[in-house]
DNA sequence: GTATTTTTCAGAAAAATTTTCTTTTATGCA
DNA sequence: TGCATAAAAGAAAATTTTTCTGAAAAATAC
């Protein structure tokens, strides 16, 4: 599907407000609610649109604690890696895992309490997974810029 | 504010998927639709919920390139972590950036179209922002997990 | 233990939005 | 130019959100 300045402009918005209505959308597109209407729901036939999430304040809800976890596998066969994929898979407090290049596999991002509820985390499920070599954390200080909005062409 | 298990259940459907209707959530909750209706305003209201968005396929945007940055500055003043915090703000390639603990003073999840365009946002725009010294970059491999719903009490 | 206040919930009605349908307009191409 | 395809607009229908009113439940005071 190919994307035109109109549909760019769109996925902006929504992007940043996903509860914006056709009606709003279509004043400041200069199109008609049904063209947007249409335009959207392409946009979702097609996959570009992956869906549509409620973001939460994580501090609010008693997760302040935010912690960059790099970690090493004792071994890096396929059956060692799917293994410890599957089983970070489980894990709530695990927001994002990524395998990287670099002297470390993976970096995961992890939400806790606080601390303590890091240290319980580290020691009962981040260190007792297969294969799991070293570690090492960096704790978040500040948070200089969070988006999920991505820019494009 | 103090969630019960409704609202904690409430969160966990909204967080999935924020274009449920009150009454798909009313009869998933067993409540009707106004006490749903009800429920999300007080969540809107007091913060909880801080947002609505839409989560794009990056790929199919032209965006399959996911770096992390590790940076170091060179000098530590407050003048300079703000001034460098500021420009970060406005990169566009730039989702997310933590001040962080540990070797590296800041953590970047940077989002390219390929190793082409990561140079050269490595070159242009990176390292041309003030007081960065070191870089260590992390090429992502895989996806392993990806989410944006935290899981609470 | 009872009364009072506050909060939560439910159903109906109103307002707004989404979705469908039909017609019109624009665009590409032989 | 004429035909085919796609995009857009407006109206109508269907659905959803939002408001309103009153009842039930929970918390607080006396």
């Amino acid at each position: 599907m190919q994307l035109d300045a109109i549909d760019t402009l769109l996925l902006r918005y929504l992007q940043i407000d996903a509860k914006q209505t056709n009606k709003e959308l279509s004043s400041k597109l200069n199109l008609s609610v049904t063209a947007v209407y249409e335009r959207i729901k392409k946009l979702e036939r097609n996959g570009i649109i992956k869906n549509y999430v409620t973001l939460l304040n994580s501090e609010k809800v008693g997760l302040g604690f935010m912690v960059f976890c790099h970690i090493k596998l004792i071994q890096h066969s396929k059956e060692h890696l799917t293994k410890f994929e599957a089983e970070v898979n489980t894990l709530d407090e695990v927001l994002e895992c990524f395998h990287v290049s670099g002297e470390y596999d993976y970096l995961l991002k992890v939400m806790v309490r606080d601390m303590a509820h890091f240290r319980s985390f580290m020691v009962t499920k981040l260190t007792t997974l297969q294969h799991v070599g070293s570690t090492q954390s960096s704790f978040t200080i500040n948070e200089v810029k969070n988006t999920t909005a991505i820019t494009f062409s």
